[in-house]
DNA sequence: GTCTATAATGGGATAGAC
DNA sequence: GTCTATCCCATTATAGAC
């Protein structure tokens, strides 16, 4: 029979941790209360300040998290590549893949920003520009071999990112078009729009 | 002397709607408060209330009168337009004209459309894919015509958006390039694309 | 049309018992 | 570590005076 008082330290933070993300992707963060993310917990308001500081914290941890979780994935799947094309192709399919199993850190990545105390706020974009700089780096050494035939790095490293994250929005596991099918379609995307040859 | 009671009506109502739609993009629709926006109007909070049934169908007024505006600019835009290829620079570079001035409407247009109820949700969805129909169709008659070459004129349409809504989250009209050279910049890459000869 | 005052509800966070 | 109870403050929306 189920305790409904006591210890469950090894639970209640990664239960909070998931709750949190989920309904502040769903409702978005001013509109999520704490007694609702108790609720989904299980517990009583009170007993979440074990495991945060405060919202704002929850907040801040979630999207840190993420970037950094971002930035680690991404260093093992580029190992070992080596000419632009091929990183790019890494680039494109890792992204894709990457962000549609977490499209609810993804989503608060971009839309709960201006939530963030304006430190913490600081800290994500650096994090958040690092991972842009890794996409322009490709794009400037494909420039620079003659791979690429492309006006702007840093602007077509912008416009790629935001093509790419069109994917999240609309795609579904069920749908029409299955997930290698779609990677292959904004490869192919990609790769003409910085004037990469097939 | 001014006046700090008495009627306004002619001035009431656009204000409250400009200061909506500023406050709603800046700080998220959960996050402003009718006092805010009372305040940055310059009446009490009970004056709202005459120009606006609740919270909700501010934001619902707001969202529904972009997306009307935004079909009958683009309707201007391209009327007499012929080919494909022209129709199609004309989307490009009127899509980034036309939301680089109004991007707080934009801006809300895409995070605050979980904060609206289910039947307003619903009508904004049918005004926005009537929106992306427009290029789909154009890019469906390129295909058709020879002139285009792509994969999925769904995929690609949607595509071609959220790149196109990406320079929305960096450009400056201060900046170190033009509006006119980063229509060209994207005209160019959604050209490519598309696969669509120069 | 706008004001002031208020109703009714819910928010984040904390104290102290267990 | 969790619970209950509570503080204090903010919220949306309305009523009635002017």
């Amino acid at each position: 029979m189920a305790r409904t008082q006591g210890s469950h330290a090894l639970t209640t933070g990664p239960k909070l941790r998931e709750a949190a993300l989920r309904l502040f992707a769903q409702k978005g963060y001013a509109a999520v209360s704490m007694r609702q993310i108790a609720a989904e917990v299980g517990v009583q308001v009170g007993a979440l300040y074990n495991y945060t500081e405060d919202k704002q914290s929850l907040l801040f941890d979630l999207l840190q998290s993420h970037m950094q979780d971002l930035m680690a994935a991404w260093q093992v799947a580029q190992a070992g590549l080596m000419t632009p094309s091929q990183r790019l192709e890494a680039f494109t399919r890792f992204h894709i893949r990457y962000h549609l199993t977490r499209t609810d850190a993804v989503f608060i990545s971009y839309m709960e920003l201006r939530n963030l105390t304006p430190e913490n706020f600081a800290k994500i974009e650096t994090l958040r520009r690092a991972y842009e700089a890794q996409l322009q780096s490709i794009l400037t050494e494909g420039q620079a071999s003659g791979d690429f035939d492309l006006h702007d790095s840093k602007i077509t490293a912008l416009a790629v990112i935001a093509m790419l994250n069109g994917v999240l929005t609309w795609f579904r596991s069920d749908g029409r078009l299955s997930l290698d099918r779609v990677e292959g379609i904004y490869w192919d995307m990609v790769r003409r729009a910085v004037g990469c040859a097939p």
